[in-house]
DNA sequence: AACTATTTATAATC
DNA sequence: TGATTATAAATAGTT
């Protein structure tokens, strides 16, 4: 459907393929979410990249669809086949035993062990993997980063705003005490100092509550010590 | 994609859904196969209809692929043994169900896929076991290539031997010969050319021999094509 | 189901 | 990657 037809066989070019599953990848998902949607059908689409990563689609839950899907061939199965389920939950059984191993294979050796086997080009797919997933996880530790600071900064101005409240009811009440108060290290303004800010936050003592102290903002960085971004 | 685009919403008129499903099946079926073809995907697709009719396509087998995917998504538990009446049984196989849940989520998680449910703490934890074993990685594939380098130098070198015992041989046999031989590709000494080893290495025909003939070296390194160290 | 007028998908190209 | 575009395919409405 383009420029040229394309004749239905394996791409040969390894990038000229990852473009093609890309594109008709997309589009098989987006046909397949149309079905279940414009016909009220019951759509799972798995898919396998050649490289192994996996895609999937389900209109309701994966694992329902499967289900279903199995109990409609072991119905068909069965007919043929009464002993047929033992050896399939035995196998079932040892296939999981094999998954297990193969999982925690793959984990150990993305741990940087039992790499003795492995090829070079699988140590390459290895460490492009795991280039990968450090990049990911760097990107995902730098957004909660910044999310706890703006919620810091949120709540460091709703309680500079409480303070400054408190600060006029206390010059209502006791006029004279005024200078003292000035005198203090609190803030004025919107501007505020930090050191005002940590001492404020740190003034809560309970921890897990949800309430609106943010008493626990601090620990949830989870920091060792009083980390150095403060200071 | 017709005589008036269609909205993307459930068909109230049962006939009219009938017709699009039949229509809109056969292109997702379609698609489904010309994506595993052209890209080499293993795909699966299940479709019940809205009135419970079942049809489905893999490209493997069905079983393989929900196998593999089971593998990379953690919900193990609900999609088998609707009936297993043996309780032992049954807990082993949760068990065992969770263990590789675990390990698949840990796996994918190293991948940099589903951090949102992780503190800070945890991302840390998991950049520091990436580096880790990236590093590790790294000085593993280094080491191999190095071994490689080696292992070549040392076919060449005996290669080399070989070609001169047996220019030695033939130019007893012939010496009148011996002017035309020295007019070819072939090395005198050590120091031979790139283009020699290269010959020599893919004299060889079968693969997976472990005999001492060195033709799958050049394999083993798995680069893409005559890669560019070599020119 | 067969037939088009259209809409979509996508292969090639940048 | 991502956008663009010419063309192949899919398909909505009609018969």
């Amino acid at each position: 459907m383009a420029r040229e037809r394309r004749e239905i066989k394996r791409i040969e070019s390894a990038a000229a393929r990852q473009v093609t599953f890309s594109k008709r990848r997309r589009g098989l998902f987006k046909k397949a979410e149309e079905l279940s949607v414009l016909c009220d059908a019951d759509v799972a689409l798995i898919v396998f990249s050649s490289t192994g990563k996996l895609s999937h689609f389900s209109s309701s839950s994966m694992n329902e669809v499967i289900d279903k899907y199995n109990t409609h061939s072991n119905n068909l199965g069965k007919a043929e086949q009464p002993s047929l389920d033992l050896n399939l939950e035995h196998s079932k059984y040892a296939n999981l035993n094999e998954q297990l191993a193969e999982a925690s294979l793959r984990l150990r050796q993305m741990r940087g062990e039992e790499l003795d086997g492995l090829s070079i080009d699988e140590l390459q797919q290895l460490e492009k993997n795991l280039e990968a997933g450090l990049h990911r996880v760097m990107l995902t530790k730098d957004q909660q980063f910044m999310a706890q600071i703006s919620e810091l900064q949120r709540k460091s101005s709703q309680l500079a705003e409480e303070n400054m409240q408190l600060r006029n009811q206390v010059s209502q009440i006791s006029p004279a005490e005024k200078q003292v108060a000035d005198t203090e290290n609190f803030v004025t303004e919107e501007g505020q100092s930090s050191e005002s800010v940590m001492t404020a936050l740190h003034s809560g003592s309970s921890q897990s509550q949800d309430n609106d102290d943010g008493s626990d903002v601090s620990l949830k960085l989870g920091l060792p010590c009083g980390a150095g971004a403060w200071k």
